[in-house]
DNA sequence: GCAAATTATTTCAAGCTTAAAGTTTCATAT
DNA sequence: ATATGAAACTTTAAGCTTGAAATAATTTGC
């Protein structure tokens, strides 16, 4: 997957191999920044970051299946994280629905406070850590993955 | 870091905010789909498939620091997948160099074909998932993402 | 009504992942 | 020689991740 620099593959089709490799070792870089800063600074994960941004942007609350099926993980996987943002207090359950299968997931007062700074600290690092692109070049690419990821999406 | 579709974040900044979104979310889009099949159809795993594919461009063999640099993953998490893939008879540790702290890793004969196997339908797999996007798109978002990658690195 | 199928979630086992601590080996400077 | 430190690797503990099995609640079809 995250096959380099050496050999530069040609052929048909290679240019997609080559952009697959590209995308995903840039991701991949990224992400082991933020990771590393995430625990330095704020003591937290990745995942947990995740989990909080995706329920800031919903103060209604969102279902565990929401949840795993926006942040495209698996539902145990889920359970699992907000198992422990539930035991550091920044986010809750309420199960008292009509369904009693399910249960509304939100922050908690100390949960948004918390994500709010994190979020504002980790804008600035993502313009940082993407500050050579331009924001002409962001958006053009944001155009290409957008279109991408809409035709792709609707398979299986 | 997945955060999504909903409300478009605006201001200074947010473009590349928003690139990060896309990029996160194409590759692990893409990266989940890859793991299902290899799962399915080769009953192996993404990490493994990583390093058979590092290993493959080395015949000559690869240290496991070399490994883990070139994969972007720690040395303990090299340890634990070599591990495995030289029970299941496909990676070789030979611990015969001068240096007798290292270990050189390579393909066992049945990993090479093993390999070689996978890495074909691998391949027409990227050409599949990526097929909306041309191959001049292609190149331009590759071009786009290396010299970010070139500037970026070089820091830490 | 009620059995069967479906849906929402949790639990579980196996594997991946990191950071940190530990082991062994090597290189250097006394 | 021998300490000192650095390098290569492994081990460990904690957490993330998946897919599959288990639970529980709801919905559907008779």
């Amino acid at each position: 997957m995250v096959a380099g620099p050496l050999p530069a593959p040609s052929g048909p089709g290679k240019d997609r191999l080559r952009l697959w490799i590209r995308l995903l070792r840039a991701s991949r870089t990224i992400e082991a920044e933020l990771r590393e800063r995430l625990k330095k600074e704020f003591n937290t994960t990745l995942p947990r970051f995740d989990v909080m941004a995706a329920l800031y942007r919903a103060p209604e609350g969102m279902l565990m299946s929401d949840l795993s099926r926006f942040l495209l993980v698996s539902n145990g996987n889920v359970t699992g994280i907000v198992d422990r943002l539930v035991s550091e207090g920044l986010v809750a359950r309420a199960r008292r629905n009509g369904d009693r299968r399910t249960s509304m997931v939100r922050l908690t007062e100390e949960g948004s406070r918390t994500f709010a700074t994190i979020a504002a600290v980790h804008e600035s690092w993502i313009g940082e850590l993407l500050g050579k692109v331009s924001e002409d070049d962001a958006r053009r690419l944001t155009g290409m993955l957008t279109s991408f990821r809409s035709n792709w999406e609707g398979r299986e």
